[in-house]
RNA sequence: GGGUGUGUAGCUCAGCGGUAUGAGCACUACGUUGACAUCGUAGGGGUCACAAGUUCGAUCCUUGUCACACCCACCA
């Protein structure tokens, strides 16, 4: 028996246990099955469950559920990322509540720190997925620093890097003081500020009183100049090229050489090099042979290089100008709108520093990489998605992948005591090469780095299913057929691992990748904790089910869209289960029980037939759009059958039928609600998948919903449909006429239908009952008799529908309600005329779209001779 | 500066070369009829951003304009 109310959290928790004991999330491995599998975006182990999670994984398993229903041997493939610089921030963070920093710990027993976290805090993430239903296939949880992952990691380096394509190089890198490690360039994201332009002036060597004049932000690296340039073609400089000027304040010469990065449109026209702290002056001293000063400690504090030594970049600025003023220097400072590089992580501006990293050779690899999307081996979903691919991709720089971390992949790589490189999986091996190389055992010192979190991420497709061991899994479920993911993470992740995976695999990932947009709040704005407007999906989950928040996912995923997060249309949704589960207790009621043997080709009565023919075109368009992957229409579609025709029509329909006499009729009827409402379970379950489960135990005790049989496509008898709709639309005009004509609900009327044809009154006679029922009639009779002025009137279709009121008719709401039918009838008239008077339109439109015109044109002309009869009749009335 | 999207009902958004049967929420009126008030019935509400072009026909295609969003690049 089902509980009066829907309550998910009676049963959400429940089911989804027994579904992991009883391994159902397990792919079957049969080898007759075509594989599917699914690699989860692994979230970083230490996170909790958030909208944007929501959306992905509920995608992922809508997709999933599906296609484990159509019977494939079916993997989700779960996992965590150890998410390198998050999860360090965190657990630094952590330690210095205590007060204490990672140094004070050293590497080591940081590293044990962090695992230790790991264990505590690292299952949350997992068990909320768990509560979105989320069937992956749990026994197969990996994560990024797992052994087999990490030797994944390890051996595709040594590959990399003895092809060539990982190097060591001493580079101008995006510098994060507050971590101290070099980032790649898409970990920097720039922001616009309002700040200072400096004017000043260094004096010209061996010259009085001539100056040149530069314009900086960032005067406090002047002390890393190394020239300054000026345009050759910059009329009012050029004099000055081949001279030398003065550095002030350490008084060191510098040449000024031409070169055309001076625009002499911008600043005063003459630029101070910096290379060793300027991309572009990075540049610009490799064209002049000039040399490099670093001004910078690791923490962003100036050197010994500069006057100013332990000052942090503010103070030095300040002090700069000051002492620049105070030797009468300066020009101006101005206001001036810039963009600022920061760290994603840290929030501190990130600095251009000549370092020592390494180095993947992107440019390389992305070549192939680019060649199997444009050949079609992946597709991208929408396919839009593709031109912001290729164009990252052929704009590709090397791939910073070192960083001075602690919690990572340490790189696979040993020096030898002169400073040789020996890149090898182990160290064994790499003491080897090193004997064989010196000719005599030799120390090797470990490169301290550890790898950019993506390195290991890249590999996620082939690593979780066993690479680089020979397993059955990834025979069987490499390339994994799609990949859902967000447009935040394309450059990223999906990048990456189309090009890990092309030069390890030379297979493609995935075959597809549906990519979604962002969560939004309600009126579009990005969620930050800042702004204080994100939603907890915890809670949402707490407050209406898990099965709501999946709905509302699927029904608001358009492609290429983000999604505003509506707590109202959750609502809707919980409002929607609500509808199921009252119509399940119907048939509980009702003594509606499914029969496996039910045969809908034996159906007689028009209604089960409607309802049965309704379900199968349903099923049929949503199976279409999910192998489309047009979320939102497979939602719409289920929600407007389940509760537009299966609940508002049909369970009104039949009560008719199951309240009264034909016992006949009553049983085919019981039989066919329950053969639907099990037709509906299924569709609905990659969905819903609680509420269909609950409901389907109710009455299958052996069988478990998930491995339900899909419905395979079905020919549909539109005339089945057309029959009962026709019944529909009379019912609507009826009660149209009614709400209108403002009659009371409870007064029963009678309704005549005028001119009826044999189908029409056919169908009167036959569905009498259903009608009255449904539109609140004594009866329902065909009439040939004349049209008195105590009836109203409407048109449906050939007939005209009359009901006499017997002196209550409201002749002025009467003579409204037909004239303004009229107005409508004039404008469609129009319109049709305008269209079939045009002989360019005759001549040339689909003869279809010219006869569909011709018929709507004669059916308007007709309704307006009858109602403009009516008109007549109550003039003066 | 380069690119990619988006402007449709009060709000948030679907949709489409052939009258916008648009959806949910909100709104108005009526309603407790033996699944459901987490409900039912009926209804109001739109010059589909603007302009030009293509077309028999444009909200939909093309071009331009305006507005907004996002991505990439750029610290003179």
């Amino acid at each position: 028996m089902l509980e009066k109310t829907y309550d998910p959290k009676n049963f959400e928790e429940k089911i989804y246990a027994s579904w992991e004991e009883k391994e159902y999330f397990k792919p079957n491995m049969n080898k007759n099955k075509e594989a599917f599998a699914v690699v989860i975006p692994p979230p970083n182990v230490t996170g909790v469950l958030h909208m944007g999670h929501s959306l992905n994984y509920t995608l992922q398993d809508i997709l999933v559920r599906y296609n484990r229903m159509l019977g494939k041997n079916v993997l989700w493939q779960p996992g965590t990322d150890h998410a390198g610089i998050a999860t360090q921030m965190v657990v630094e963070r952590n330690l210095a509540a205590e007060g204490i920093t990672r140094h004070d710990l050293g590497r080591e027993k940081f590293i044990e720190t962090v695992w230790q976290w790991k264990e505590k805090s690292g299952g949350t993430i997992c068990k909320q997925l768990r509560r979105l239903g989320a069937s992956c296939d749990w026994s197969r949880l990996r994560f990024t620093m797992d052994e087999g992952l990490s030797r994944a990691v390890r051996k595709i380096f040594v590959n990399l890097y003895k092809d060539g394509l990982i190097y060591k190089a001493k580079k101008l890198v995006n510098w994060d003081s507050k971590f101290m490690t070099a980032v790649s360039d898409l970990e920097v994201i720039q922001k616009e500020t309002v700040g200072k332009m400096y004017y000043y002036k260094y004096p010209i060597k061996g010259e009085e009183n001539e100056f040149v004049h530069i314009a900086t932000t960032r005067p406090e690296t002047m002390f890393g100049d190394t020239a300054v340039a000026i345009s050759k073609d910059n009329e009012k400089l050029k004099h000055l090229i081949g001279k030398e000027c003065i550095i002030p304040i350490i008084n060191k010469a510098i040449p000024i050489v031409a070169d055309e990065h001076a625009d002499p449109e911008k600043g005063t026209g003459a630029v101070k090099i910096t290379p060793a702290h300027d991309f572009n002056d990075f540049e610009v001293g490799k064209r002049h042979n000039l040399p490099l000063v670093n001004i910078l400690n690791p923490d962003a504090t100036l050197n010994e290089n500069t006057p100013f030594e332990g000052m942090d970049t503010q103070s030095a600025r300040k002090k700069t100008i000051e002492t620049l003023e105070s030797m009468g220097l300066m020009d101006k400072i101005e206001d001036h709108p810039m963009v600022i590089p920061y760290g994603d992580r840290s929030g501190v501006v990130i600095e251009p520093l000549m370092t020592d990293q390494w180095f993947v050779d992107a440019p390389k690899l992305a070549v192939e990489a680019m060649r199997v999307v444009e050949n079609g081996e992946m597709e991208f979903v929408p396919k839009t998605y593709e031109k912001t691919y290729f164009e990252w991709m052929r704009n590709i720089q090397p791939w910073c992948i070192s960083r001075q971390l602690w919690w990572g992949h340490q790189m696979p790589i040993w020096y030898g005591p002169d400073e040789t490189i020996f890149c090898e999986e182990n160290e064994e091996e790499a003491l080897v090469a090193a004997e064989k190389h010196y000719g005599k055992k030799v120390e090797l010192r470990r490169e301290t780095d550890v790898l950019d979190t993506w390195f290991s991420s890249g590999l996620w497709a082939f690593s979780t299913l066993g690479w680089p061991d020979k397993s059955e899994f990834l025979d069987t479920f490499y390339p994994t057929s799609v990949l859902v993911t967000g447009f935040d993470i394309i450059f990223f992740w999906v990048a990456r691992m189309m090009m890990m995976s092309m030069y390890m695999m030379k297979k493609v990932p995935f075959k597809k990748c549906y990519i979604h947009g962002l969560v939004r709040d309600e009126h579009g704005q990005k969620m930050s904790k800042s702004k204080g407007n994100t939603v907890d999906p915890m809670e949402i989950i707490e407050k209406y089910g898990a099965d709501a928040l999946r709905f509302f996912m699927a029904a608001m995923e358009t492609q290429g869209r983000d999604i505003n997060i509506s707590e109202s249309r959750i609502q809707g949704y919980r409002n929607f289960a609500t509808k199921l589960w009252n119509s399940a207790r119907f048939g509980e009621m009702n003594e509606c029980v499914f029969n496996s043997d039910f045969d809908t080709a034996k159906v007689s009565h028009p209604v089960n037939k409607w309802i049965i023919e309704k379900v199968k075109q349903t099923s049929n368009e949503l199976t279409e759009n999910l192998n489309s992957y047009r979320f939102s229409d497979s939602a719409n579609g289920v929600y407007q059958f389940v509760w537009g025709s299966f609940c508002d029509w049909y369970i009104e329909m039949i009560k008719p039928i199951l309240y009264g006499e034909d016992e006949q009729a009553k049983a085919e009827t019981r039989a066919t609600f329950a053969w639907v409402l099990n037709r509906i379970l299924i569709i609905l379950h990659p969905f819903m998948p609680f509420v269909t489960a609950e409901l389907w135990n109710n009455y299958h005790s052996e069988e478990d919903i998930i491995n339900a049989q899909w419905p395979a496509k079905e020919n549909v008898d539109e005339n089945a449909i057309a029959h009962i709709d026709w019944v529909i639309e009379l019912i609507s005009a009826i009660r149209s006429l009614r709400a209108e004509m403002n009659l009371p609900a409870g007064s029963k009327l009678t309704a005549y239908l005028q001119g009826a044809n044999e189908q029409s009154a056919n169908n009167v006679n036959q569905f009498a009952n259903i009608i009255c029922a449904l539109a609140r009639l004594e009866k329902i009779e065909l009439y040939n008799g004349d049209i008195t002025p105590d009836m109203v009137q409407t048109v449906f279709r050939e007939n005209t529908v009359l009901i006499p009121l017997k002196g209550i008719v409201d002749f002025a709401a009467e003579r409204e309600r037909l004239q303004k039918e009229l107005a409508g009838l004039n404008k469609n008239l129009e319109s049709y005329a305008r269209k079939l008077n045009n002989p360019a339109f005759v001549d040339k439109a689909p003869a279809a779209v010219v006869e569909e015109e011709r018929r709507r044109q004669a059916e308007a002309l007709e309704n307006k001779a009858k109602v403009e009869e009516a008109l007549q009749r109550i003039v003066g009335l």
